[in-house]
DNA sequence: GTTTAAGATATGTCCGAACATAACGTCAAG
DNA sequence: CTTGACGTTATGTTCGGACATATCTTAAAC
């Protein structure tokens, strides 16, 4: 169909991978605007030739992170998952595709190197001596008079400084799918981490809530096929601000 | 309704939930003990007369619910996943796993009919006029100085009379798979939120924990395919007892 | 016009097969 | 005894095919 540039940057990893990295790519870039519907899964086989089986991976992968829904349909195609209007997303999507919305802005506060915290890293689960670079962002849900869902703070390995300014530019969730593409390191898996907190005094001021008041703690470690953590993901947000939302048995949206 | 006390295998749903609704019972009873190895998949396909692909699918829909973790092995098989001895532990298994154990108790603090509580109702997600059959439990992390991790509410269907007393003796999350098969009705989907909120007060004497402060609650829905809500599952975790971990894309544990 | 029925379509389920690869066990070499 | 090489083994990945089933579209019937 459309003239489809191949991007031959790596290829790296095995087939599904590359299936579920374009097609995440494709749907942040609006290439398949949310709440549109993709290809069907034989266009898909016909598209990256694949089998369906491969293709069938790579959607459900993307089912797992949120992105996509799916359903039995008849003439018609996979839908691309929608922004749910409410602040109810799921885990894997809410930080990120708060943001694929035009309209949907986000503030980069700031960006930096960072050196060890023995208190973050034990709370990110890293070393206590490792060092990233950060970038900092406020959640917004696009509505302009409602308060920020939520605070990210993500880490990269200081050797991929592009990063940063990338994170500007694309969302989150992608930031370590640009890794893999650019430098070559595969994501091998995600862990994510889940738990209550009391609202950081830092926080307080920038999420319009009560310090030490309950809220939501998302930490995310993106881990190469070595184990070594490459990227971390922190995400804060205020009590009845969020709620995660995942389907833990496959089923209809 | 039809409310048969039938206990007749109705052979419900698709091989594959067969496959994954024996295996979780194997897991519940200690006929796979928890850090143990089930079968290999080549086995598993010999026991159920399936093929592999239909045993892999059964197999990833344990790892979801983090029951049983996965990695290549050698002359060996798939590891039933064991109980964590931090508080660190899958979302879908914690107050499942927690009591496995043998030495894992938990008490059963009340059962009863309730009535709509319009506030509950809107948090559980279901309709205002709702009834429900109320199981509650307190859950235990096996060590016996160790605050409680949590406190879980089971709403079952009042149709299902016999639930409460199972609930008392089998693990929560075979309740809605005893539905399933004693009565025929078949998890379509299982949906999951989670929530940053205030310890209630009622909860904050057998939790041990100060009122209002920050805790996790997490609240499983049972759908049945015409999606229709039969079981619902409410669990508060406070602070620091508990994280949640899942894992967005496959990997070794 | 509204409702029903029939056909078309895409996903869900299931099977079989093959090779790649990571872990493990073993055994020989240092 | 420790280390390294190597074969074994089970899972990971990929392909092929087939039928079931839910859903949409269309046409017919009331």
């Amino acid at each position: 169909m459309s003239e489809h540039n191949v991007k031959q940057n790596h290829a790296t990893g095995v087939r599904h991978a590359q299936v579920t990295r374009d097609l995440m790519e494709g749907i942040a870039s609006g290439r398949f605007p949310v709440g549109s519907l993709l290809p069907t899964e034989f266009e898909l086989c016909g598209l990256y030739g694949a089998s369906r089986h491969t293709v069938r991976v790579a959607l459900d992968e993307l089912v797992q992170l949120g992105l996509v829904s799916r359903r039995k349909r008849a003439g018609t195609r996979v839908e691309a998952r929608t922004v749910p209007g409410s602040y109810r997303q799921s885990l894997a999507s809410l930080e990120d595709l708060v943001q694929f919305g035009t309209a949907r802005a986000r503030e980069v506060q700031s960006t930096g190197e960072v050196t060890a915290d023995p208190a973050l890293a034990e709370a990110l689960g890293c070393a206590a001596g490792s060092r990233w670079l950060r970038v900092s962002s406020l959640r917004l849900n696009g509505q302009a008079d409602a308060p920020p869902v939520g605070w990210t703070d993500v880490y990269v390995d200081p050797a991929y400084a592009d990063m940063p300014d990338l994170a500007r530019t694309s969302p989150a969730i992608l930031i370590s799918t640009l890794i893999e593409e650019r430098h070559g390191r595969r994501i091998a898996e995600v862990h994510q981490d889940v738990a209550a907190v009391a609202l950081p005094d830092r926080l307080a001021g920038p999420l319009q809530a009560e310090a030490g008041s309950p809220a939501l703690r998302v930490v995310r470690r993106y881990l190469d096929p070595a184990g070594e953590v490459f990227e971390i993901s922190d995400t804060i947000h205020p009590a009845g601000r969020f709620t995660a939302s995942s389907r833990l048995r496959r089923g209809r949206e």
